[in-house]
RNA sequence: GUCCCCAUCGUCUAGUGGUCCAGGACAUCGGCCUCUCACGCCGAAAACGGGGGUUCGAGUCCCCCUGGGGACGCCA
């Protein structure tokens, strides 16, 4: 049997971190039993959906690496085929027409509630003759659930879960104005589509006994339940999107790595022994439902700023450079020399050791471009006074004449320099530091310098001096 | 409120009855390296929520309590 899987985000918003694991957990199943990974838009709310969120929601599974099978399918394009089996439901007397009015139906949950039950409609037409039906009034459909006994789900995650069947209302399946609800068309897709396992968040867990429920009055396989933690915010609560949680774009506008988001998202919830960094590969080989926790996670970006510092650094330098480019263009202005691009290639190396995000990394790499005079920073500042400036003066007359311009002979100069006033080294290289980078906190200074290359850093010293 | 689920360091987790006075990672704190900051390396502090069972033996199995979460829509 060929695993099929699906992540079928509702495109009323944007594609939140819990989705993103959602879909990286459905594509990772799929991968490891060389299955296939399949994307549904779930836009029968048409009040709700809009374009926009379509967009971000494939920008971002594509951005992530999470490729799907085929094109996307759109829920709402099956409408006729839900309506099809609503009637078939209907006919074999599985479900029946509700003409209760939303008021009508408040009122019902607000009654049961204040009793102390659980707020679900009573069936109040479940076994009405047609002859009391209304005429002004449009029916909604509900499928007549069993209300003896009880459903037992078999979750791949969660175990054995049993929910008495008096728990469990009839829900409608067909709206009033004659669209299908989620209940019914996911249940229907996921049968078209031939989904054999479905991996979900915690939260879909109690619409999985009603949609069992429609499986088996439809006579339909199926298909196997996996439903995975939910991830919290910070505080221990369910992230929405006004609680914690960032789009899937944000993170990527702040610098992350799919790749780190990746190895992040799978850890959270998953793990395969002590295993930290874990490239695709072997998530792939690795992944199965046994590895799942069951219990919540929080989110933590710290451990995320940490991978993706990790993945920063396995980054290959011109591909480091690309990845900036776009981050520094608003700052420079315009596109980027060769002489610029090619001193970020050759000094981006020792910078990817020292950023978390591909913002950092933008940043501390500006000096090297930056138009002179450089800015210096106000702490940075604190460096420089009449004696430093005098110090650096008769340093630039030294670094002129040094033959050769390497980070070795420009070391060994500035290391004799120093010891030749009995100055510690610090005392020299900081604010030379200072005058070539603008900051306090740079690579070697040597490499710096090499980098910069004699010229640029012979004119940026002399800036300093007028 | 009702139903369902969950519970190991601050956080993510390893642990599937003895090898656990509980291991790893991030964060924190020391130290080394050192021209600054990182990286790297070494080290420290830090957890089985409580109570009952079962068992020769329980973090691991059972029950209760407590705590947390999720679901209760003509949303998905």
């Amino acid at each position: 049997m060929t695993v099929i899987t699906r992540f079928a985000p509702s495109p009323t918003g944007f594609l939140h971190i819990g989705g993103a694991r959602t879909a990286l957990f459905n594509w990772l199943f799929a991968c490891h039993h060389g299955g296939k990974f399949c994307l549904r838009i779930e836009d029968t709310d048409k009040k709700r959906s809009t374009s926009d969120a379509i967009k971000e929601i494939i920008d971002g599974l594509q951005w992530l690496g999470l490729q799907w099978h085929g094109e996307a399918i759109y829920q709402s394009k099956n409408r006729a085929r839900h309506t099809k089996v609503v009637d078939v439901l209907l006919e074999r007397n599985l479900a029946y027409r509700c003409y209760c009015t939303p008021d009508e139906l408040i009122e019902m949950r607000e009654k049961a509630r204040s009793n102390g039950l659980q707020p679900r409609y009573d069936g109040r037409w479940r076994d009405r003759s047609s002859t009391e039906v209304p005429t002004n009034i449009r029916p909604a459909i509900r499928f007549k659930a069993p209300r003896d006994g009880s459903t037992v789900i078999n979750d791949q995650v969660q175990g054995n879960v049993t929910v008495d069947n008096e728990q469990l209302d009839d829900m409608v399946i067909l709206r009033a104005d004659g669209t299908p609800t989620y209940m019914l068309s996911a249940v229907v897709d996921d049968h078209d589509m031939g989904i054999t396992h479905v991996i979900r968040g915690d939260d879909h867990l109690t619409n999985a006994f009603r949609q069992i429920q429609v499986y088996r009055a439809l006579e339909w396989n199926e298909p196997a339940f996996a439903h995975i933690p939910l991830i919290h915010g910070p505080d221990g609560t369910k992230m929405s999107k006004r609680h914690g949680s960032l789009g899937i774009g944000t993170y990527r506008e702040m610098g992350f790595l799919p790749t780190a988001i990746r190895n992040y998202l799978l850890r959270l919830g998953w793990s395969h022994g002590n295993e930290e960094i874990i490239t695709t590969d072997k998530a792939i080989a690795w992944f199965d439902f046994s590895g799942i926790g069951r219990a919540p996670s929080r989110f933590d970006l710290t451990k995320l700023e940490s991978l993706n510092g990790h993945y920063l650094r396995e980054l290959k330098d011109e591909e480091a450079v690309r990845l900036i480019e776009p981050i520094l263009l608003p700052q420079v202005g315009q596109k980027l020399t060769k002489q610029q691009r090619d001193r970020l290639f050759v000094g981006i190396g020792a910078l990817k050791l020292r950023a978390k995000t591909l913002l950092e990394l933008a940043e501390s790499s500006f000096f090297y471009i930056a138009p002179r005079p450089i800015k210096i920073s106000l702490k940075a500042e604190k460096h420089l006074n009449e004696n430093t400036k005098r110090l650096l003066y008769e340093l630039t007359q030294k670094l002129q004449e040094l033959d050769n311009w390497n980070s070795e002979s420009i070391e060994n100069l500035i290391r004799e320099f120093a010891s030749s006033r009995d100055l510690k080294l610090n005392l020299v290289a900081q604010p030379l530091r200072v005058s070539l980078t603008g900051t306090t906190v740079s690579p070697s200074i040597f490499e710096v310098m090499v980098v910069l290359g004699r010229s640029e850093t012979l004119s940026r010293l002399r800036d300093l001096q007028t």
